[in-house]
RNA sequence: GUGGGUGUAGCUCAGUUGGUUAGAGCGCCAGGUUGUGGCCCUGGAGGUCACGGGUUCAAUUCCCGUCAUUCACCCCA
């Protein structure tokens, strides 16, 4: 075998997986356009100043960064680095272009990447199919969200998916009142885990992070749904987005409050989500929240947003997994295969004429004994063979043969036409 | 960044308790005569047993390293 590989992390994407994949891609943008969203792509690069400092410690340290072209790559300086979300080359758009029509509704699939360590579901490039509203604080647009993320995972076959929902305000708040306002994000790792390592567990992590028993007790009293001092308005807040929701088309029961999300990005600022499948354990297929700042962070002028971003990758292993992706069909409808010397130009014009009158025809482009050609129409996956051989091409005719079923028949060309395209 | 698994034919994998010519299924190629695939039959090609080093009379098999890959943790889509 040939001695090369693939950059850690990444794939190629063969035939055969794109066209499940454009199919769910369509299926994707079909419904962001639906729900009034307008098209938007970036560059696979930014400055890396635009991207550090938006995501965390952890992101930071995940950004790809690319070399300074010259003398300064050689001494190993970075000005530039793969986007590594959709969400703040967002933010950075919306900071320079100030004349957008505000509030501003924008979708875009692309792909992203991050340099953490490959494992199932997870990858160094990989597609984030995002919708972002920036410019209104109302609580109508993270129901927006949830109800177009929700509208194209159900129109992708996904029944059994539940909506997290929280808000950093009241994580913020949990932090105060166990007197560590400071360190919200050892508290937010910790009770993050708590489905996987139990009470206990987080205790002892607790522990370790210098949080005392008596504040892990308090913790574990709001947690379970104790009263937690100052969130009123955003606990309210959060019933306000689940009502609108349901009225936009959100099943009941869809959407679930858990005071336990919460989401490592910096950027959020107020109610943030998640969905997740309970069938393959693959973590959550989408994310977003409310980030209030970020925009700000790039113009100085204070733009409110909001956004949810789906996960193409992991949506896919859960559809294979699933068995809802059905059996991938070839681009192939026809195979032209071409007979003999003296009929290549009838043969050519029959394929004209097919991709005329719109089916994707495939050709023969060796020849050589017919079998052979068959085989490989059969192998490409074409539900038709086409031959034009001398006796067909005497009588104007074509030898259309359904590779699926089996018959044969001589039809005329238009005939043929009609009858592939009353097939499909 | 941390920890574990795996690496034998194009693919999925057997196998050698260390010992002459390393196997299967699928795939591929050719044939089963004259213009017909999917089934069947016959024949064939194809492997430095990931790479480098060590132990040994002898290593694909044991040990170490490298590379690749995969799973989990962290974090995330």
């Amino acid at each position: 075998m040939a001695e090369v590989f693939l950059p850690k992390g990444m794939r190629d994407l063969l035939p055969a997986q794109m066209i499940p994949r454009l199919a769910v891609i369509d299926t994707v943008r079909g419904v962001f356009r639906r729900f009034g969203f307008e098209p938007l792509e970036t560059p696979a690069m930014e400055r890396i100043e635009t991207l550090m400092g938006k995501y965390g410690d952890e992101g930071d340290k995940l950004i790809f960064r690319v070399l300074k072209r010259g003398e300064g790559g050689e001494r190993g300086e970075v000005d530039q680095a793969l986007r590594y979300d959709l969400t703040v080359p967002l933010a950075r758009v919306v900071a320079m272009n100030p004349a957008l029509p505000m509030p501003f509704r924008r979708y875009q699939i692309q792909p992203v990447w991050r340099a953490d360590r490959p494992q199932k579901g997870r990858f160094r490039e990989f597609t984030q199919c995002d919708v972002d509203i920036c410019g209104s604080e109302s609580p109508l647009c993270e129901a927006e969200c949830l109800a177009v993320a929700s509208a194209a995972l159900t129109e992708l076959g996904f029944r059994d998916f539940t909506i997290r929902l929280n808000d950093r305000r009241i994580l913020a708040a949990m932090a105060a009142a166990i007197g560590a306002p400071d360190r919200l994000m050892s508290m937010v790792t910790a009770i993050d885990k708590l489905d996987k390592i139990g009470e206990d567990g987080v205790r002892k992590e607790l522990a370790q992070h210098g949080f005392a028993e008596d504040a892990a007790d308090s913790l574990f009293a709001m947690l379970n749904g104790g009263h937690i001092p100052g969130i009123e308005a955003e606990d309210a807040g959060l019933d306000v987005i689940i009502s609108h929701a349901q009225a936009l088309g959100v099943p009941a029961g869809r959407v679930v409050k858990d005071r336990m999300l919460a989401r490592g990005l910096d950027y959020y600022t107020g109610p943030v989500y998640e969905i997740v499948v309970t069938e393959p354990k693959i973590g959550s297929i989408a994310g977003g929240g409310r980030y209030d700042e970020l925009i700000g962070m790039f113009s100085g002028r204070s733009v409110p947003a909001v956004g949810v971003s789906l996960g193409l990758e992991r949506i896919f292993v859960v559809m294979e997994e699933l068995g809802m992706l059905g059996a991938a069909a070839s681009a192939t409808e026809v195979f032209v295969t071409r007979f003999a010397e003296s009929t290549l130009t009838e043969t050519l014009q029959a394929a004209a004429a097919l991709r005329a009158a719109g089916v994707a025809t495939s050709l023969s482009l060796e020849g050589g004994k017919l079998g052979k050609q068959l085989k490989q129409a059969d192998k490409l996956g074409a539900r038709w063979a086409l031959v034009v051989g001398p006796d067909e091409a005497k009588q104007g005719l074509v030898q259309l043969k359904d590779l699926r079923g089996g018959g044969q028949e001589s039809l005329s060309l238009a005939e043929a036409i009609a009858r592939v395209q009353q097939a499909r």
